[in-house]
DNA sequence: TGGACTATGTGGTCAGACCACTATAGGGGT
DNA sequence: ACCCCTATAGTGGTCTGACCACATAGTCCA
């Protein structure tokens, strides 16, 4: 992370102690989704560094979705593994994008490929019940989004939960999590990108028109077809906020 | 990160503070990269809150790769703003791997997708300084893997860097930065697919001969063939090593 | 003029304390 | 016997203050 070091181990941070032993644990499942990492003072002692130090390995592996950490007692409190790789992907991205090293028409761009590519790649029969679950939820998605009365925040967070699951069709849990990094990442300007509510609606509209084209190809498995509107879908609304954005 | 609540604030991290705040100065340009951040005794001060505090967001930021910290005084010292989105998505891809989320499997088909892309994607005209600048740094990588005395640690980090070097030449730097993640994520994986140093040297032959294939592909403007012998390339390695590894 | 030395400021680490929070064990009332 | 309610213990979150290693910049001396 920092102070690298081509030519040897100049200053091991200390809590790559802590890091390497619990990634360690992780790689020969002594450590599970749902398991409970030792107290952080017993850690200290373990690894004979200070609560301190161990408190920032604990602190990465949060940010990165590794654990979950929470006050109190009992199981379920202290630090939990979980596995939400896109947060913390999306924390990176989002920084990266307030630096301007990356730009959000890159991001979007991304999410073409990405999502295109899974609108192609997804095979309906080849794990039948878990694409009938993901087809599933998001239709109750796009109908629960059909509702007049639901809110800008809560279309959008829909929104984003519809793009993940078409793109976890393919089956592949990087992509998925990278799709859904790249959602949260712009987040922000996706919310400010449409200033007006009286603008929004007439956009809302014509997204669910094309969210259910989209959901009517990806259900009879024409792929090819699926990605060409999902192309059309994605750089259509951002074409659109940005026009708004500027004026 | 943790203890989200979509219904109010119920406990603020202190670090967030800072946090926001750097965010917000890197996104009005008032942080650039190369700039200094304030001294983290400034930083408790100013946001009111304690120095370990500021350090969990320092920490943050440089596990993100948004920040460089070293010690010592002058200029370079301390924290600084640096850019490299690949570290920090690399260790959170790292983690994920490890605690069985991602498969090696799905980081190397996701590989494939953006280098492929990448190729076909690629516009030497659109700036060719640009573009020559990058594939005169290809091949002299290139021909310096072409020396036999190179040993396997030097090659595999040459390797990676001309691999992300062609992903550069499509313009994409969200691409970029996602590939080389890719890379270092199972640059642990690489290292000790081939054990035997016997069985290496055929293996690194051939490597050669794709890469200079893949070399020439590009350098023409065949992009559609340059990524078709990209997708052999990565598979056929691939496979190898994990041939090699089974055994 | 030049080199060695010192002052100063940086992040890195540690120690110890207190807080808010949560599940649980145990006691008291019914 | 049962239930509620309180005390307790263990968790992460935060703060304070101290010391260290390190790197620069300034100063003093030869």
């Amino acid at each position: 992370m920092t102070t690298e070091n081509p030519a040897g181990v100049p200053t091991p941070k200390a809590y790559q102690t802590v890091l390497d032993a619990i990634e360690d644990q992780l790689r020969h499942g002594q450590l599970k989704v749902g398991d409970q990492l030792p107290g952080e003072r017993l850690l200290a002692e373990t690894h004979g560094i200070s609560r301190a130090s161990v408190r920032d390995a604990i602190r990465i592996l949060d940010v990165m979705g590794v654990v979950r950490t929470s006050t109190g007692s009992g199981p379920g409190a202290g630090a939990v593994v979980i596995s939400e790789p896109a947060t913390g992907i999306a924390t990176a991205l989002r920084m990266h994008v307030a630096s301007a090293r990356l730009s959000v028409e890159e991001i979007v761009q991304t999410r073409i490929l990405l999502e295109t590519w899974a609108a192609k790649t997804a095979n309906l029969d080849s794990d039948p019940e878990r694409s009938e679950r993901l087809l599933g939820a998001a239709r109750d998605l796009l109908e629960a989004m059909d509702d007049p009365q639901l809110d800008r925040a809560g279309f959008h967070a829909m929104d984003a939960r519809f793009h993940v699951l078409l793109s976890g069709l393919a089956g592949n849990a990087v992509i998925e999590a990278m799709m859904e990094s790249l959602r949260l990442s712009i987040g922000d300007y996706v919310r400010e990108s449409v200033r007006s509510d009286a603008a929004w609606e007439p956009i809302a509209e014509v997204l669910r028109a094309q969210h259910h084209a989209i959901m009517a190809a990806v259900s009879t498995g024409q792929g090819a077809e699926a990605a060409r509107l999902l192309r059309e879908h994605i750089e259509w609304f951002h074409q659109e906020s940005t026009d708004l954005h500027g004026a």
